[in-house]
DNA sequence: TGAGGTTGTTTACTCATACAAATAGGTTAG
DNA sequence: CTAACCTATTTGTATGAGTAAACAACCTCA
């Protein structure tokens, strides 16, 4: 018999996801690092040691380091190991590295940050959307507002329906590289999201600003749509920092 | 000699780099995805099939489907086969897509996006930047300034100086997601860079440009420094322009 | 007739093993 | 003391065999 891998090896599918092997072992590796297990500079224990120690054959395990050495996170080299990257290296915008640090409590810094970038990017985004908007971009602005006054926040259809919304703006701006900031920062916006209900705080309402943002890009007036994008991203700061100091 | 690798087995070291096979695998089927070659839908030919065909082994093979995954490039499902992703999915700003992208010349609209935001992400981290700036930072930019000034942009030299100075000022702005976009759109700006000397037209001298912004962060006036970069970037976007239809 | 389960086939996925390549660090010759 | 040369260790590549998931066509039963 080949390998008899015996009565019982629960690939605990709560715990790791439905993915395939090396899914979830870059996603467990990726976790460790991002919540700080691992330290950049330190170094992995070698390949057979390690794969051994998770349970899978070197091949799945080096598949997920090739993963993980896709978005920067380690490099490994003959001799020297595998080690971890300098955070400069880490791909920080990758949706699965945001994923990932938001697994284990990110910083408050590192959330900060982020809104930081939002406060850079999404104004000047809906700024762009107001000028270049398609019809059907409002339809499905104006559709995702509609999901997300009908369910609110609480709700996973509310939160899927204002990372909707604001997915429609990016879109509408009409450049590539910005959508692909999108699907990073609109996932970050519900994870802040959800962290903010999880600590029971109660936000404020955020259906006033969202439609006020709405009618600015229906009239196709970027300074109008950039001005409230900005207080839109500035109260949902505020928001967020009373929830992360309670 | 070291070792008789036997008859030949020319692994075209010039061709596909000096990386690991999965790497020049990566690479090449990359640049191909974003050059056009395979479009958003495709289905790759089978792994052994194409392995093959690419005479490298399974291993060698599914670990650079493994890197092209983690971008977003691919998705690969079994009984489904390998197929490219929708353009939305991919992660546009990876450094190494970035790479890829230009490796086969870049549409004329994915560089005018990349300019946009570089226009909406340059200006607010020079504002960032001259606020945060620390002595440090300050003599990093300063000395890149020189030896931009010593070699010029048509020199190896002085476009990494450049690339220095820009990615100094984003450092500086103390923001570590906004420095993950520093690393890819510094080096979109290389590329744009070595794309206006190899058309031959002669753009005008950067360098005033780059000594205003300089002074108005050392200076710590925010919106000067976000005029002037604003003002550096416009610049440089006409140049390219200029240079893209002669 | 048509909904729902069953079987079968195709494909990627996982595993195990053997061997090749690269290189850090020690060792030796000059 | 420098520089060339080993060598042990670690990742990289190759191959073959067996597993599991997805889909389609079929088949069963109300």
């Amino acid at each position: 018999m080949r390998q008899d891998r015996g009565h019982e090896d629960i690939r605990l599918p709560l715990a790791s996801g439905s993915r395939r092997i090396h899914g979830s072992v870059a996603r467990d590796l990726g976790v460790a690092i991002l919540g700080g297990r691992y330290a950049p500079g330190d170094v992995l224990p070698g390949e057979i040691e390690f794969a051994e120690q998770l349970k899978v054959s070197r091949t799945a395990y080096r598949e997920a380091i090739r993963i993980l050495s896709a978005k920067g996170l380690v490099e490994s080299r003959p001799r020297t190991g595998t080690r971890v990257s300098q955070r400069s290296r880490w791909n920080l915008l990758d949706p699965d590295i945001l994923a990932w640090a938001f697994e284990s409590e990110p910083s408050e810094i590192f959330i900060r940050d982020l809104f930081e970038l939002r406060m850079i990017v999404e104004p000047a985004a809906a700024a762009l959307a107001a000028e270049r908007r398609s019809s059907l971009d409002l339809a499905r602005m104006g559709h995702a507002l509609e999901e997300m006054g009908r369910h609110g926040l609480s709700t996973d259809e509310g939160r899927a329906a204002d990372q909707a919304f604001h997915t429609a703006i990016l879109e509408a701006a009409r450049n590539g590289p910005l959508v692909a900031l999108s699907s990073s920062i609109a996932a970050a916006v519900t994870w802040t999201t959800i962290f903010k209900h999880r600590r029971q705080s109660m936000p404020r309402d955020p259906m006033p600003d969202h439609r006020a943002l709405y009618e600015a890009i229906v009239a196709g007036d970027p300074e109008a749509a950039r001005r409230t994008m900005t207080e839109l991203v500035r109260l949902a700061l505020a928001d967020t920092e009373l929830a992360l100091r309670p």
